[in-house]
DNA sequence: TTGTATGCGTTATCAA
DNA sequence: TTGATAACGCATACAA
């Protein structure tokens, strides 16, 4: 073709496109955000073909300026370690690019301070609107103000005094679900381990979900015996020697012939669990019951199989996105909440002997 | 404070700040970037202050528009699903941070002819540069053209004709390691499991060092009796059956005496081998000594252990950032070559009896 | 050293 | 229906 050298070729504008095609930079613009409204059949073909010579694609960032939108999201993660954060990122950005919308990543590698400053440099590069999976807490927490009035929708975590649209596990639907599994499967002495609450709200949720089912297991059966509770939170940057303890203490508070469970709060602590249980040589599904939240893809490795409740991380991801794009539709309306269901997958560690 | 009704409130322009200190746009602009060189200390005092009273940010977006810069990298991925990728992204990310830029993502979802596509689409927001970690084969294969004469640099897999910097890991050295220490602890029956090819260049280095390992095993003492090696080419699609099939028939082609291996390619192929030792009842550092590629955090828990080579992925994606902020600041030069040693992790199943 | 004017690529307002 | 022209927010020649 007569196209220059290569190299030194710069993007083709719409200037160009208005002069290939003999009509105004106007009209041109016409062609994409008005077509069939205003612009007549002849005109229209001819600068659909000067586009189509030029390979003329208008630029985002010149809309931006001008327009005001973007065709940007920002999506912010608390810590992208997590594999609960990535799988659901994952189904948000197939969800935006389908729409046309490219996401723009920050992650806070878990220091809450930052979340503030994150949504700011996102917000100067004029995104359309944010996906936040962080912990709504601490010094730099986002407020209201901080969204520079453009919609979020929060994944997972909610946020104290930021209304916004909500996609998360139905945490106590999943919660009762995994308890009542339990219960019918015989093991009556139930721990929670969690990691600290720390006011992270599914966790909060999680654990207040759990005393309920003490008090109501669910199912249609009522447990023979009653079931019995309790709940740990683990740190991080506490010993091996703390969980060890409390496996042990747990078998030996168990009445007589009652036998003991354990339910994770998320894959961190089923790691932990898992390791633990090797350590002190127990058998998963003998010596101690086990369902975790999330469903890692080692879970069927360790023996006989770990129950999990697995999380529709990619439908989570979606629906956050779907969520935010439909306020970027101009959907009004107060904040909306979706819980989707988990699922049961029952393997070795929780079943009956 | 005096400030209009809050939602309403847009971000302060340059002209604000010009307005608030009672001087020029220009004189406000010059101060960000010519600050010492042409700015009187009184003026530069004036507009600093007003400034920090309106809490003004200047606007990315509007400086790539002018100034051709966004300080925007667009960042490429293969499979955002593999730990690889996401543990390189999160090395990466951070070093944009701190360097002050922002990371645009773009996941291919294992779609190789959609590459040409994303680098377009993140090209047309101005990115700078580009980190690019792909397969870099198909239709929509990226070619130099693709790059708008952006610098691009490559993680874990090379490009046919697209001279780029390249990190990754130590391929040769890491599989001599993993060899090495599979044969002084006995096992000389060996067998190396990859994922298809197909042009991926990490994979056929692997597994060019695995068969350079078997003429030449390295270490001090030549092993005693000779190396005796096989590749398998596993593809996702193929059922389990193939895989047992390749075990129970790599028992029975070793020789009399003759201790048998697995190395796994990375940790998609270590986790279809743990599962496949499990359904034939072995267990690793008996039946089958094994060494994989990539260390995921569930290694330690299959019993005795898994041996792996850790890769410093947090390593490769800070110097892939680095590599492509050094281009960013003008260096110049013909493609440089970042080989990063991988750190051999020694468990139980790699350990002679 | 500072201010004025222009351009970056697009959309929107106003005439024609 | 189409074409000038003025923003959008910033950087930079050029003039003062």
């Amino acid at each position: 073709m007569s196209q220059p050298p290569a190299a030194a070729r710069a993007r083709p504008t719409i200037a160009d496109v208005a002069a290939e095609a003999g009509v105004s930079k106007a009209t041109v613009s016409r062609y994409f955000n008005h077509r069939e409204r205003l612009l007549s059949p002849d005109i229209a073909a001819r600068v659909e073909a000067a586009i189509a010579k030029l390979a003329y694609v208008p630029s985002p960032m010149a809309q931006a300026l001008s327009h005001g939108r973007s065709r940007l999201i920002g999506l912010v993660v608390a810590d992208i370690t997590n594999p609960y954060s990535v799988a659901v990122l994952r189904g948000a950005e197939k969800a935006c690019q389908e729409a046309g919308y490219l996401v723009m990543l920050f992650n806070l590698g878990n220091d809450r301070e930052r979340e503030r400053a994150a949504i700011d440099a996102l917000a100067s590069y004029q995104v359309d609107g944010f996906i936040l999976n962080t912990l709504g807490q601490g010094e730099g927490q986002a407020d209201v103000n901080t969204l520079h009035g453009k919609p979020a929708v929060l994944v997972d975590r909610r946020h104290t005094g930021l209304a916004a649209d909500f996609v998360s596990l139905d945490n106590e639907g999943a919660m009762r679900d995994a308890c009542a599994h339990l219960v019918q499967q015989g093991w009556h002495h139930l721990l929670y381990i969690t990691q600290p609450l720390l006011g992270v709200s599914s966790r909060i949720e999680r654990t207040a979900a759990f005393r309920a089912c003490l008090a109501e297991p669910g199912g249609d059966v009522p447990p023979v015996p009653p079931v019995c509770g309790e709940v740990l939170e683990l740190a991080a940057e506490q010993g091996d020697e703390v969980l060890d303890q409390a496996l042990a203490g747990l078998r030996q508070r168990a009445g007589p012939g009652e036998r003991c469970a354990v339910v994770a709060g998320n894959s961190v602590v089923t790691l932990r669990v898992a390791a633990a249980v090797s350590r002190v040589g127990w058998t998963f599904g003998r010596e101690l019951g086990f369902v975790g939240f999330d469903d890692p893809e080692w879970a069927p490795l360790i023996r006989p199989g770990l129950s999990t409740v697995a999380q529709p991380t990619d439908a989570i991801g979606h629906r956050a996105a779907q969520c935010l794009l439909e306020r970027l539709g101009g959907l009004q309306g107060p904040p909306r909440e979706s819980l989707l269901p988990g699922q049961l997958m029952v393997r070795g560690s929780s079943l009956g002997v």
